[in-house]
DNA sequence: TGTCGCGGAATGAACGTTCATTCCGTTTTG
DNA sequence: CAAAACGGAATGAACGTTCATTCCGCGACA
């Protein structure tokens, strides 16, 4: 049945995820996945053409699944500050609630073997989101800064904060979350 | 003699940046760097244990110069805003100025292999920084928010900017780099 | 209902390649 | 002329990929 392939593909892909981000590319041999996976060798060539391929079908998935996360529970109401933060926190919970994704997410980001298209994907899916900056600036809410600035000032810190609060000790908290969300807005809003 | 020795090493680790930056870690095999570097092979193992170790040198060897430029020209006077500025546009133009190392660093920072020493020492030389930091806050010329949030603030939108400009056909100019550093200075400043 | 035959999904041993590392003969240095 | 530095062929382990074979579920048939 179609189930029973999907389900196998997507074993496939969650065992892909947790070594990728344990041991990166060249820790992670096919054979490891397909033992964690519970399936042959050969078997995931039936599902990927190659492993590079495996890969970046790993990746444009879970950037669907982030997009997804912080459009979640998002309305077109209230005010731009209002609506910035819930994106904004949606954004970096899901990041900080998925480290796997979000490690493999940055460790790949920029890698060599990424092919191109992937990453115009992603502009797509993103079109709400641009659609909101640009809106905010015509409301005279947002500071008219150029759009890639605006999302490298508030993409930016989620990285950083991310990173900071996966790799080191010092944990964010609810209340921290909140004060980086009032400074992000405070480097785009409008004075 | 000691200096050609030298040589000889600076014209490895180099080779290996340029490699690593266009190829990434398994599209570079030694050999190809050693032809690169026009020594033999086996001449790479006099100066480097292996593989990993070469990479790790390379890694705390630009972090060094990054941060020597970061502080390059830098005085303790001036208002804090000023210095801020003064820093921040040292490292966003050091990024810019050289793809290769920053793509480089971005690349293998959180690369699983990636000693864990190696990035301790960084936060010895970062020092002066983090100084600045404590002492803005001190004078209220800061907000009161943790170290870890205003590195992420600040140096998160730098990550993204150079990324973007690196990558994009959007390029930095003055004019946008000026006005991303007055937002991020927004972002952090005493209200 | 029980048996057979078929198609395609799954398997994993085997293959060929790639590549880090070693080894040893040669060259340079002091 | 020792000793250190060097080069690059040789080595062997690791790994991605292939493919001949097995397995499995389902429809046909009696």
């Amino acid at each position: 049945m179609v189930e029973l392939k999907q389900d196998k593909r997507t074993i496939i892909l969650e065992s892909t995820l947790e070594l990728l981000s344990e041991n990166g590319f060249h820790g992670t041999p096919i054979s490891t996945i397909a033992e964690r996976a519970g399936v042959g060798a050969g078997t995931i060539y039936r599902y990927f053409q190659n492993k590079e391929e495996l890969i970046n079908e790993l990746f444009t998935e879970i950037k669907k699944r982030v997009i997804r996360a912080m459009l979640n529970d998002y309305r077109e109401e209230g005010t731009f500050k209002e609506r910035f933060k819930h994106l904004w926190k949606n954004l970096i919970n899901y990041c900080i609630a998925n480290p796997m994704e979000f490690h493999f997410v940055e460790q790949y980001r920029y890698a060599p073997f990424m092919k191109n298209g992937t990453r115009e994907e992603t502009y797509i899916i993103l079109a709400p989101i641009m659609q909101f900056f640009i809106e905010s600036k015509r409301a005279k809410a947002m500071r008219d800064l150029p759009l890639f600035t605006i999302i490298a000032l508030l993409y930016g810190p989620i990285v950083s904060l991310s990173k900071l609060h996966i790799d080191s000790d010092q944990k964010l908290t609810e209340e921290k979350i909140e004060q980086a969300a009032e400074a992000c807005w405070d480097a785009v809003a409008y004075k």
